[in-house]
DNA sequence: TTGTAGGCGTTATCAA
DNA sequence: TTGATAACGCCTACAA
């Protein structure tokens, strides 16, 4: 591999020239040289190399992203955003498994990347991160739902998840549903939040869990059979996300059930599936690709830049969005 | 941050003898200054610096990979499975765009990735990124689907479309279909393949475009309603993908056709989806998540390995494998 | 068992 | 306009 020094030999002239060449900096040096600069390192088919760059500048041109599940279409479709809008500022994108931070907390000591975008649920743990800013040219994100209050050091877009649960349960209460079932999943998450919310709503409900996940549609349909044994039947499920929702309709269209006059379904996330679906599920929008492109952006421009101005701490809220379709209705007569 | 010197400074030894204890090296240290060491780095919080490793060393531990659209459901479950994968070897996983080599062949240039794995559509151009390996120490391998032949030069595990493409209209023309549509989206694909295929089997065959598919489920729903129109009108569908499939039942059920007494549709892909939808499709299931997984574990062994050893060139075939649901049926009478 | 010295490839500062 | 020179942080012979 051709070094800037190959370069130099090549042309006669001192590495520095060449660096200055390639790199478009000041001290405009003759025409001449820079031609036989750039024909040289064209020729010889050189190319910087990025560590011994970082090394002396301190800059990666690398974006880390921290995201549970890449294979959800929610993060996949942030993650792809996130990829273009990186590109577009030279930026390459590192990932991150991030089910804790010390993942991402390595990545920022061994200075593996400029901006860390933590893109997963609790967004106020990236506060977390900032302690292991190892570099005033690194700088760290969240996007994502917030559980309790949004990052008080970092800036970041959020959502409030209880708030779209919220929106959920009072959509089917107001259509006069009692009794509901909360198809969780094998995991904790967002039960407590959803038992707070019904019991404002005053409305009886119950969690039906499930042994494994790794198939979520398999899941949804496991635990729809479950809630369709529950003395007294719900009338009502809803799901913790929109996979075990459309697992639940398969689930209910084999027990016969029909959606949504014998039984109401909600998702939650809004992936596009959900539109078709059959029925078409009624479910709630989060906006985890907004919220990942709001962040990024800030992160870049400010990496970007000429000053050398710090990102200021600072929140956006966005909302989450309840898109009634076919799957909700009032509960049968008599219940 | 501190360097390896603050940690050396510390303890009052030198530098080498800081990086020894830390990496383990030979030439055993007293247990005395191993302990005194440690225990600096840690109290000091120190991390190497990956560029200034990766500078003398010659190697990232990261590996690239180069995959079209990372928010389809199956490049998104062979990336997920290939991170998994990576950071059980130490490795990190870059992200890629890959609309063509080039930004691949700049990753390898840079020296940012020990492993460029090539994850899409013409498995075969990935021997183009062979003249951009620029050390001995990195590695190219590729999964995905060979157009023409598999690549000559490097490892590589793959399928082979056509014969995908061949299982599916064979199951339609041994139902008794004859005329078939083919749903192809906006770009050119498989569709030489398809009437290759079809015109072997003797079948009238039809491909329907659409101008976006941005949504892909959307495109589907589209492309069935212009299959509808088509005089005479065909008595299949064969979808380029699940999600035009998936969008095609959608489209039709709200046409009123039924679907498969009236109607039969084939996706390609076999994503889980494909199992729950309504009714659950008949597909073809290509081996995406198994090919990246198998390419990718070899270039893995061969950088963790002792042995200098290169990965020799080879290919691994795998099948596609025809997954015959409910939305295939005969024609109905009188077609 | 430990320290010294040199170099990985690049950029930046300063002097010419 | 150009060229020495000195870092950047780390690793590894080699010498002590």
């Amino acid at each position: 591999m051709a070094t800037i020094r190959d370069v130099a030999e090549k042309v006669g002239v001192s590495p520095s020239t060449v660096s200055r060449v390639l790199n478009g900096r000041r001290g405009y040096c003759s025409e001449s040289t820079r031609r036989r600069v750039l024909d040289a390192a064209r020729r010889l088919n050189y190319c910087a190399s990025a560590p011994a760059r970082a090394l002396v500048q301190g800059k990666t041109n690398v974006v880390a992203i921290g995201c549970e599940s890449p294979d959800d279409p929610h993060p996949a479709q942030m993650l792809a955003a996130a990829q273009r809008l990186a590109e577009s500022h030279g930026f390459h994108v590192l990932l991150s498994p991030a089910e804790d931070s010390s993942d991402l907390v390595r990545i920022l000591r061994e200075q593996r990347a400029d901006i860390v975008l933590w893109a997963r649920s609790a967004v106020e743990l990236a506060d977390g991160l900032l302690d292991a800013v190892s570099n005033p040219q690194q700088v760290v994100v969240a996007a994502g739902p917030a559980n309790t209050a949004p990052p008080q050091g970092i800036f970041a877009a959020y959502w409030i998840d209880w708030e779209g649960i919220r929106s959920a349960l009072q959509h089917l209460a107001a259509l006069g549903h009692r009794r509901i079932a909360f198809l969780a999943g094998a995991g904790q998450g967002k039960d407590e939040m959803f038992k707070v919310e019904a019991a404002k709503l005053k409305l009886q409900m119950h969690v039906v869990y499930v042994d494994s996940e790794v198939d979520k549609f398999a899941a949804g349909a496991d635990m729809a059979q479950h809630a369709l044994r529950l003395q007294p039947r719900p009338t009502a499920l809803f799901a913790r996300n929109d996979e075990f929702a459309i697992g639940a309709l398969h689930g209910l269209n084999e027990a016969g059930v029909k959606v949504p006059d014998d039984m109401s379904v909600v998702g939650y996330g809004g992936i596009p599936a959900t539109g078709y679906c059959h029925p078409p599920l009624t479910t709630v929008y989060t906006p985890f690709l907004e919220c990942g492109t709001i962040a990024l952006q800030a992160a870049l421009q400010a990496c970007t830049s000429n000053t050398k101005s710090v990102l200021q701490p600072a929140t956006t809220k966005l909302e989450t969005h309840l898109m009634v379709r076919a799957t909700t209705a009032p509960p049968p007569r008599g219940q």
